[in-house]
DNA sequence: GGCATATCGTCAAGATGCTTGACTATATTG
DNA sequence: CAATATAGTCAAGCATCTTGACGATATGCC
């Protein structure tokens, strides 16, 4: 799939690695879009991106960190913002006294349902375009090539 | 696919946002990681990103901003970079006096040629992992989407 | 032609998101 | 108990992207 070169060309480079920043780009961007419509005007990429990070019933701090691929201290940033507007709290870590957990408050809990038919609203848009069993097989797919690449890069 | 919400889960939210953010984060790593171990030390996410909407034969910086998705002022600051570092360059548009072509500088080129190779490595451990005929159905899958994405959102 | 409006690139200032480095407290290993 | 590793924090800095303002050129309409 990758173009052969043509230096006189003006078409645009097209591969694998620029139609899955475009679709995920697309997809992040439209989820934003809807929770600050819906008056999450607190919503941002890099928080949308954390917050798909944290389980339901809370994530410790550098498991957090791990799964995004970014430093501690990035995520302690992201954290300190979303506690200060009160979507996210840290509590002790029962099984080791260095460690928090984040999870949700309440509001942050109302938010993630809010999410939740944001995502739904967006992805039956996407299923009705290209059609169910496309976006299935996308979405086997997927799960395929993030195992692969989580697996060929565990740092 | 989105998860059903359970408060007390330790799983871990799943969907096609995330699905997608994984596998080109994970892409553009690898990508990222790959020029740089050949030498090409200035390469970045960032610039990966911009220099993958530059067509071999130039491209207005206005064209790149649309197309990116972001402002024109952060499309300069980053070409401003890459100018500096002899890796692209600003020719008069022949068509239009106010603009600019953005362009590969010989150096450029050469590493554009590095980059297809690299893609390619890529492109085809994952198609060795996931299969020929799945590796076909996502791609195709990911411009179904990107066009349905495209047109619903013209800004 | 001439005027209003839009667009292209630029300069400047600032916000956000991420990094590296240094440090304390606690866990783990032997 | 000592050595080493890990979790979270504080601080400083850099990369990336934003908004706002501006001159130069295009475009559309009279």
């Amino acid at each position: 799939m990758i173009k052969k070169l043509d230096e006189n060309s003006t078409t645009y480079p097209d591969h694998v690695g620029w139609r899955l920043w475009a679709a995920s780009r697309a997809w992040q961007s439209a989820f934003v879009d809807g929770m600050r419509a819906a008056g999450h005007g607190w919503m941002t990429d890099a928080r949308a991106t954390l917050l798909a990070h944290i389980a339901r019933g809370g994530t410790p701090q550098s498991a957090i960190a791990d799964r995004m691929g970014i430093t501690k201290q990035a995520v302690q940033q992201l954290v300190d913002g979303l506690v200060a507007d009160e979507i996210l709290e840290r509590i002790p870590d029962p099984d080791d006294r260095r460690g928090r957990i984040i999870r949700h408050t309440p509001r942050g809990l109302a938010a993630m349902r809010h999410a939740d038919r944001v995502k739904q609203t967006i992805e039956e848009a996407a299923r009705s375009r290209i059609g169910d069993r496309a976006f299935d097989c996308m979405m086997a797919d997927l799960a395929s090539l993030v195992d692969h690449f989580r697996a060929r890069e565990p740092g």
